[in-house]
DNA sequence: TGTAGGTATGAATCCGACT
DNA sequence: AAGTCGGATTCATACCTAC
């Protein structure tokens, strides 16, 4: 395991499932965890992510990533043993919002709850443009978080809304299923204090809480996209974007 | 029990169970079921003990699903049954939308698999602004529907959005829950020929059905709601709104 | 700085060829 | 062999380039 402290963020190389038990208490588990989704058939879930989810022609534009061929009672399992330790870690009324799509939507809400959480909405992220439109088809242009709390919510803090409209090519992406920084940012809206990300990935979620005023803690177990996020957590530390005007008055006033 | 014929809609004055075995093959179901999704999973209630006095290895397993969750279970089965009898009632590759809320997403994608049908995926109604917001939350401001088909597509037609966005309150509404007729229109580009609605409420998928060319069977068991359907389509069809340009090519283009 | 037009791309899906 | 793999397909949107 090895342990990185850039400013307010604390990054961690290792398995979230090893990690988490020796974490001390946070305010909000905000994460993009592996969906283990694709396909109707066996062989079009357990492939390579990059057959999986990008086209052809752009196949290899992103490293791999691994904890994505679960079929979905494991996935199932896997979800409500990290969600049950992400529980055991959360603040009185903390929360969580965990991202999925449209497959594996149903198995995440009953993830959450047989974690301990309770289950208090789902949220909308409309991508704009799809992903492989189909004749005759509905687009599925959307991914979607679930959230929820531990236990009664704290009720304080901005409205926000439950659909958040971003392009998912509009910023610089490391990460095959990388967020936009604004996405993450506008969520954020839901809670001050410390943000834990489980499955940080290329590190979106941490960047929108440092550069909004946030602490940070992240776990990774792939070094190529840890280094990513050190990279680009050193950079907004090192070039002062700790304080976006408009989200730190927004971080105070969810504090207030 | 009783029959409108209106142009080429039929409309039925009785509970859908009783009818839907007596019709002949439709080309899609587009329908907006009651929810029953009131007081549901009163998470809440148990969580901030539940959470506090359990081990990590015991915690929490299936809270919601002890004691006041028969509504659920209920609503599952009896989802399942009509959704049963309405794949007979289908063309091969025949297309099924259902309207659902947050709460009951994952028991209707559970329920129109178990009814046989193709879950293809989930669509979101975008209504732009909330009922209740509140503070420290993110709005339940979308509604879904879950959509699918019987067997393999047929793949032709428009490349349908998988976000609708139309404010509730945008247009004349009848029923508490109704849809905007606008809405519905779009999602007709899904098919062609004859629209099923088993709960048509007060008819604005059978008013859109109308205005784009689509031959439209609607059952509704609440004779209040059955009027008003009726009024609407009998106007309708009086003032010849049949076509709506736009909406008419879109047919054709679909059925080409 | 603004507008117009061309190009790249997507947390897929399906079918056929192959081992 | 209750398989596996790779290529073709689809178009709204965002971004880039030229004027």
């Amino acid at each position: 395991m090895r342990v990185e402290h850039i400013g307010d963020a604390t990054l961690y190389l290792a398995d979230c499932m090893d990690v988490l038990p020796k974490l001390g208490k946070v305010d909000a588990v905000i994460t993009d965890p592996p969906y283990s989704s694709g396909g109707m058939m066996r062989g079009d879930r357990i492939g390579a992510t990059s057959s999986k989810y990008q086209s052809t022609e752009h196949r290899g534009l992103y490293p791999e990533f691994g904890g994505d061929t679960r079929d979905q009672r494991a996935y199932m399992v896997w979800c409500t043993l990290w969600l049950g330790l992400a529980l055991s870690k959360v603040t009185a009324g903390g929360i969580l919002a965990c991202f999925t799509d449209w497959r594996q939507l149903p198995t995440t809400t009953d993830a959450i709850q047989c974690g301990g959480w309770v289950w208090r909405g789902i949220g909308v992220w409309d991508k704009t443009e799809a992903a492989r439109p189909q004749k005759g088809r509905f687009r599925n242009q959307s991914e979607y978080f679930v959230w929820g709390s531990s236990g009664p919510m704290i009720d304080e803090g901005p409205c926000l809304p439950g659909v958040f409209r971003y392009s998912a090519q509009s910023e610089e992406k490391h990460h095959i299923t990388g967020k936009p920084v604004s996405l993450m940012s506008d969520m954020l809206g839901i809670c001050g204090g410390i943000v834990l990300d489980p499955f940080m990935g290329s590190g979106s979620t941490g960047l929108a809480a440092i550069k909004t005023g946030r602490k940070f803690i992240g776990i990774e177990r792939d070094p190529a996209y840890f280094e990513i996020t050190v990279a680009r957590i050193r950079a907004a530390v090192g070039q002062g974007q700790l304080f976006e005007p408009e989200r730190a008055k927004q971080v105070q006033e969810t504090l207030a």
